[in-house]
RNA sequence: UGUCCCGUGGUGUAAUUGGCAACACGUCUGAUUCUGGAUCAGAAGAGUUCAGGUUCGAAACCUGACGGGACAACCA
């Protein structure tokens, strides 16, 4: 698809989410003075995924769609989980993929006193109440889904006992684990966020931001809906296991607020893609236990780790902008992202020449010593890309698989007798080739060339099947190149009960090439640049490229319709 | 045994709010090509989980089944 069709079906495209449709009923009905205010609001306590770039381009997007403001919040209300490092690094992605929340950048801990107030008007309101019971047995007063809790035997202790022992435990009186803060709900609720939820506990280690100022911490339900309201959020948009979570959201909302505006929950479908894992925790597993060279690893869906990939913010956002909003929990298929890069990187993407896997060709009646520049087109989907001269000479590498002894049916490559175009220069006809004998492997190519076919003459319109890419052996650089596969083997890895997730890790997910053989005109590429290997993929150089190492990442491969046949 | 949410080609989404199911990915043909890519033309593939009901007319509304998911962290 070029650029034209892409922007006609843009127009085309009529139908909203129903995230969408609420949002302008909202305005229809006039709500919240006309305004949309969204946020962001990520717990620092990992990097961010493609699952988070799906709620960052709904998130930011609606707000500029409706010209309102989305705030970047940080859900720090768990000291021992979080770090400044993931600050920093979510900041840095949300900006890479291209959006920016300008000075509104606000914490959960910034709003740690007034949640402290509110739950200290909470319990003289006899909304709330200290409960001195063991975890396991406000656990197991909760009931089950299916059975009502009971209720605590502290529930209706009195106020000032209440606001006294709050207040201890805050200064550092109480262990943790010893004490908490409840809300007094509904110990029948048929909804167990309902039964008297806790909303404090004892935290003792320092907070990344408020140090030790505070012993006790309030939980998610206690400072999500509290910091949407301080914010003026309009509309909270949250994923699917939320949902249950609504009710309190609001009963929260309602002993808080003193006017009629109220921040709007809203829930939708989080990103599930297939042979990918997107649990934050067990990504960090992977990172800590050594399965993965890190968060930023190529195979990793982080957003550093798709970037190192070679995968663009505008892919990334194409592929967000097909799979939708819904309530439908879908499990998208990875070819559809990888068809978002390859849509991408087609049309800015420069062709070079790069062999994998070099088997040397020697052109017998090619003068020794010659050289000559060929000029090839930089991309053929775009003609301001212009061109570049890559040297020929006697001796090329082309790909081992460009050549076969004996060869299939319709193989249009290299094999005895047989003429290929090596693209750019001229069309090579093999004569004869040096086979090991002890492995069997092929070494050297014997070819002779038409001097009459080079690309672009007068007599060069000989038409041959098969075009191969090549490098000439004495101008050719040397590279690394790593190719990667699914991390996973299987499609859904973290959701088969019976079996642990690193059963299903793919073994051949990164394959080391190191004698690679690429085009002059790479040797001073920058890591992060991309390129087309022609006929091979795209292909970005890595962060630990240098100028005497080149080292470059394999984005995703062609499509590969011959690949497909011979399986 | 509870509460809430969801069921549309293989996958993901649409269906102008009740007018005889559309698009994208994928798959398969063919054309074209100095990338077995891209591009172009085309094909196959669902009668909307099922059963009732309302209606001239239902994917949509109602009822009931069936299936899937979420909820019993002092995580978010």
């Amino acid at each position: 698809m070029n650029n034209v069709n892409m922007r006609d079906n843009e127009e085309l495209k009529t139908s909203i989410s129903f995230i969408e449709q609420f949002i302008t009923d909202d305005l229809k009905d006039g709500k919240n003075e006309g305004k949309v205010v969204t946020r962001f609001p990520p717990e620092p306590n990992g990097y961010l995924h493609i699952g988070h770039a799906k709620a960052i381009c709904l998130d930011f997007g609606m707000a500029k769609k409706y010209g309102g403001k989305c705030n970047l919040r940080f859900d720090d209300t768990n000291p021992v989980k979080e770090e400044v490092e993931y600050i920093d690094s979510i900041k840095e992605d949300i900006h890479w993929l291209g959006f920016d929340w300008d000075d509104r950048e606000y914490y959960a801990s910034d709003y740690f006193g007034k949640l402290y107030d509110f739950a200290t008007g909470l319990i003289t309101r006899g909304l709330a109440y200290v409960d001195d019971q063991p975890a396991d047995l406000i656990s197991a007063q909760k009931g089950t889904p299916s059975q009502p809790g009971t209720e605590s035997p502290y529930r209706n202790r009195p106020v000032n006992e209440n606001i006294d022992l709050f207040e201890r435990m805050n200064k550092g009186d109480f262990d943790e684990g010893s004490r908490v803060l409840k809300a007094k709900v509904d110990m029948t609720s048929p909804n167990m966020h309902m039964r008297d939820p806790i909303i404090y506990r004892i935290i003792k280690s320092p907070h990344h931001r408020t140090a030790g100022k505070w012993k006790v911490y309030p939980m998610y339900d206690f400072a999500h809906g509290q910091s949407d309201y301080f914010e003026g959020v309009t509309h909270s948009l949250c994923t699917l296991e939320f949902e249950v979570h609504r009710p309190l959201y609001d009963w929260f909302i309602d002993q808080l607020k003193e006017d009629d505006y109220r921040p709007r929950q809203i829930e939708f479908n989080r990103l599930n893609l297939t042979y990918t894992m997107m649990s934050k925790r067990k990504l960090l597993e992977l990172v800590r236990e050594g399965k993965v060279r890190g968060w930023d690893d190529p195979r990793m869906p982080t957003l550093c780790g798709l970037r190192r990939r070679g995968y663009t913010p505008e892919a990334i956002k194409r592929f967000v902008d097909l799979i939708g909003y819904t309530k439908v929990e879908a499990i998208n298929d990875v070819s559809l992202l990888e068809h978002a890069i390859r849509e991408d990187l087609n049309m800015r993407a420069p062709r070079v020449f790069g062999v994998l896997n070099p088997l040397k060709v020697i052109i017998t009646n090619y003068p020794e010593g010659k050289v000559e520049d060929v000029e090839l087109i930089n991309n053929p989907e775009d003609e301001t890309m212009g061109s570049r001269f890559v040297p020929f000479s006697r001796e090329v590498y082309i790909e081992q698989d460009d050549f076969i002894e004996d060869p299939p049916n319709k193989f249009f490559r290299l094999a005895p007798g047989k003429e290929v175009r090596l693209k750019g220069a001229y069309i090579i006809k093999c004569e004869g080739f040096k086979k090991s004998e002890l492995s069997g492997a092929i070494e050297e190519i014997y070819c002779t060339y038409d001097p009459d076919t080079k690309s672009g003459g007068k007599a060069s319109d000989k038409k041959v099947k098969g075009t191969l890419h090549w490098v000439s052996s004495q101008h050719a650089v040397d590279a690394e190149v790593r190719l990667y596969d699914r991390l996973f083997s299987h499609e859904d890895p973290s959701g088969q009960k019976e079996d642990d997730y690193r059963k299903f890790l793919n073994p051949d997910s990164l394959k080391i090439l190191t004698g690679c053989k690429v085009e002059p005109s790479l040797s001073a590429a920058k890591p992060l640049e991309k390129f087309q290997f022609q006929r091979l993929g795209y292909f970005c150089v890595d962060y630990d490229s240098t100028e005497s190492k080149l080292v470059f990442n394999r984005t995703v491969p062609l499509r590969d319709t011959w690949g497909k046949i011979n399986k």
